[in-house]
DNA sequence: GCGACAG
DNA sequence: ATCTTGTCGC
């Protein structure tokens, strides 16, 4: 079965694109060692008709800046709980066509397989780019969890309908945990070991921070000029 | 029928 | 996601 399919869906075709979909994602492979990285984001503006999108590819320790590209689309799909990537994947994809360097990994801001037809938009980025691919969001969308505790490093597992689909990992002391989940090419051990080894002082991956600033820095360059 | 609901 | 500065606390 292939792995394309068109973007300009009804919520009716995406929801069914995405339970086909899932059947082909593979979370349960040991992410192999990485050397560069890359993060994507997505901005948009006040009426959410334009949406800016972005990535940005650093080098594993360092984190510095190999690459990053970005632009401006126009917004063709809805915000839709549970179908977030019709909404962001096209410009995103289009962002990852401009960058020549193919990384070895790509955190996504939002879920991997921690969504209810688990196709979240990293495991849903992963298929399309046949890149392992790891979920990094703040906040949930599915599934049940016990608060994690209070230190870096601590975690909990969230679990939906009866299956671990992700981990609730506290970043940064006494701060808010993100909701980690395997996207593709990825399992949940190798994705929290890499989101707590490009974590440090702030609550998110640096990587995902620098597309976070990124992202934003076109969105106000495009208001102004 | 009533909530919940990534960004 | 976005509208928004300073301010409180570790």
């Amino acid at each position: 079965m292939s792995i394309q399919h068109p973007w300009d869906l009804t919520p009716a075709e995406a929801r069914a694109v995405q339970a086909e979909l899932a059947g082909s994602v593979d979370a349960t492979s040991p992410l192999p060692a990485w050397r560069t990285l890359a993060a994507a984001d997505v901005s948009f503006d006040r009426g959410g008709t334009v949406l800016f999108a972005a990535v940005v590819v650093v080098e594993a320790g360092s984190f510095r800046l190999i690459e990053r590209a970005g632009l401006a689309a126009p917004a063709r799909f809805p915000y839709v709980p549970g179908l977030l990537s019709f909404r962001e994947a096209p410009a995103l994809l289009e962002a990852f066509d401009r960058i020549k360097t193919r990384p070895d990994v790509v955190l996504c801001d939002g879920q991997g397989i921690a969504h209810p037809r688990r196709l979240g938009i990293a495991s849903h980025l992963g298929l399309r780019l046949d890149l392992p691919t790891i979920g990094c969001a703040k906040s949930r969308l599915c599934g049940k969890y016990d608060e994690p505790g209070a230190d870096r490093g601590d975690r909990s597992p969230l679990v939906d309908k009866g299956e671990v689909v992700g981990a609730v990992l506290r970043t940064r002391a006494k701060v808010a945990p993100l909701f980690v989940s395997p996207g593709h090419r990825c399992d949940l051990e190798s994705a929290v070991g890499l989101v707590l080894d490009t974590t440090r002082k702030l609550r998110l991956p640096i990587p995902a921070r620098m597309a976070h600033e990124y992202v934003n820095e076109i969105r106000r360059e495009a208001k102004s000029g």
